[in-house]
RNA sequence: GGUCCUUUGGCCGAGUGGUUAGGCAGAGCUCUGCAAAAGCUCGUACAGCGGUUCGAAUCCGCUAGGGACCUCCA
């Protein structure tokens, strides 16, 4: 089966068909840099990671746009008020932009940790504010658009008259604005749903830029039609984000590529199940958030440990993307060993060499075989990385068996041996971006642990256990284990 | 109030109308000087009530619980 992908504008899987055969475009929303991201936003940019580098492992040349919001998200719903970076601003008694550099470096340190790809290109909305403006012009010279006292207001009844306002979300418009309260006497904009492009800013705001209606800032949802239009072109591939954008921000994107260019920006639109915590969502305004450095340091009320960003990330592949995600320490805690099986696992498997040609068991070649090639078919299948998982781990006791000798060296062709070695590679590393993170790489210690591995075996062989238990004791103190292994030798991790 | 989603064994979590998902925890056994690891075996789960069907955890309806969105949030 060929890759499918879910689509929230269709509420089906479709199979996935790129606009230029062979490339692809993706853009996703990326963060408001006004604080730390937390750990939902990072199962978001987790989930597209690794889509990402699956559309790359099927050949494809994928640009991946992520833009960093640095200006014009607002507090509240009303389209008023300071943006979110000058409150921060003056709270932190600095410059916003200070606050922006501040958090932006902090968001690139986490992705690294965590092992995401940076995107093809990162734009910030500060540094395209004449594409905002262009845009904005275009749908008022297109009558989407109106103006009131310098501030600019999508018209979203005038649009609704001509376009589906709601497909995204699958709403009527008269239920959107059942949820919406009244207009109060002192608004300026026409229609409940109507939202800012541009925002006249008063003039101690801190933030603001010149433009045909004075000076003002962006409206937020403005930012992503503009920039994804620039580096991707006014139709392209996927366009993804958390299921929270789904309702607001995407479907306004969406009337505003409409409005302007008269076309539907994106051809599959994904989204990213939100992750909770005892069940409810985790996110800013709740403030039930993890950061991710609460996480790696084990420094949280909740937390009973420190989690390495490796288990994190792998706790995130157990699930698949549309499903939400409760946080828990037992949760947590059986990702952690899953994966250091796996991960030793695919060591052991690393140092086999191939035997013979023939297998020696065909039904074990042939489940084998069939194992690994369900890689692809569950990633295919609108990237079920749980489904991948439960594969490998159903080969984890194959391979521990060759290793100890269980099952035959040559029981599987050299050609199987080879395959499973190329894909475990291929999806652990590559395409689910993870990294050993449970032992150690440093050559100097690897040499000195060796030594005393090869100490104790001396000592073993005497019947001198008291020193080869010392010797593991030791060790074990400092935090390396030793494991004893069928030929004599040890093995050991951090 | 409106729109929609969800409900799987101790915990986390996949899932196709008819076959053991998988992980963690737990129990037993094997291997081992001991330990750890590893291997083997084990729980026969699918909210409740009806219906469709030869057959449903999987389709439909109702009831109950949980959640999301409708307001800034990935």
């Amino acid at each position: 089966m060929a890759l499918h992908i879910y689509n929230t504008l269709t509420r089906e899987k479709e199979l996935f068909t790129p606009i230029t055969p062979g490339h692809v475009g993706m853009y996703v929303c990326g963060p408001t840099v006004y604080n730390d991201v937390h750990l939902g936003n990072c199962r978001t940019f987790i989930s597209f990671d690794i889509i990402y580098r699956y559309l790359m492992y099927l050949g494809y040349k994928v640009r991946y746009v992520r833009n960093i919001t640095d200006a014009g998200h607002l507090e509240g719903d009303r389209d008023e008020g300071d943006d979110k970076f000058s409150k921060m601003a003056k709270l932190q008694q600095v410059e916003p932009m200070e606050i922006v550099q501040k958090y932006t470096l902090g968001f690139r340190r986490v992705m690294q940790l965590l092992n995401n790809l940076p995107p093809s290109i990162e734009p910030t909305a500060t540094g395209h504010i004449s594409e905002q403006i262009e845009m904005t012009k275009q749908l008022l010279a297109n009558g989407y658009a109106y103006e009131v006292n310098g501030t600019i207001y999508f018209d979203v009844e005038k649009y609704s008259k001509e376009e589906n306002y709601g497909i995204l979300t699958n709403r009527k418009l008269e239920d959107l604005l059942e949820g919406t309260r009244e207009l109060g006497g002192q608004d300026e904009k026409h229609g409940r749903l109507d939202f800012a492009l541009w925002i006249k800013a008063k003039p101690e705001h801190l933030m603001q830029w010149p433009s045909p209606w004075g000076m003002g800032f962006p409206g937020w949802h403005i930012e992503c039609s503009a920039m994804s239009n620039k580096y991707l072109g006014k139709q392209f591939d996927i366009h993804g984000g958390g299921m929270d954008l789904a309702a607001t921000h995407h479907t306004n994107e969406i009337a505003q590529s409409k409005g302007c260019y008269h076309v539907s920006p994106a051809n599959y639109w994904m989204h990213t199940n939100m992750l909770t915590v005892n069940g409810a969502r985790m996110s800013k305004s709740l403030g039930n958030g993890f950061l991710p450095d609460e996480l790696f340091t084990g420094n949280h009320p909740l937390l009973e440990k420190a989690y390495a960003p490796m288990t994190v990330r792998f706790f995130m592949l157990q699930t698949h993307y549309r499903s939400t995600l409760d946080f828990s320490n037992e949760a947590l805690q059986g990702s952690e060993k899953g994966l250091r099986r796996l991960w030793e696992a695919f060591e052991t498997l690393n140092k086999f060499a191939p035997v013979n040609e023939q297998a020696s068991e065909a039904e074990l070649d042939a489940k084998v075989k069939k194992l690994v090639e369900g890689f692809d078919e569950s990633m295919n299948d609108d990237f079920n990385t749980a489904k991948v998982l439960a594969n490998m781990f159903e080969l984890v006791p194959i391979i521990n068996s060759i290793k100890d000798g269980l099952i035959a060296a040559n029981a599987l062709a050299s050609s199987t041996v080879t395959l499973l070695q190329n894909k475990f590679k291929a999806y652990l590393e590559d395409i689910f971006g993870l990294t050993n993170s449970a032992t150690g790489n440093n050559e100097v210690l690897g040499d000195v642990v060796q030594l005393l591995i090869d100490i104790r075996k001396e000592a073993k062989s005497k019947k001198d256990f008291a020193t080869s238990d010392k010797i593991r004791n030791q060790l074990a103190a400092m935090g390396i284990a030793l494991k004893d292994e069928k030929d004599g030798n040890a093995s050991w991790s951090l």
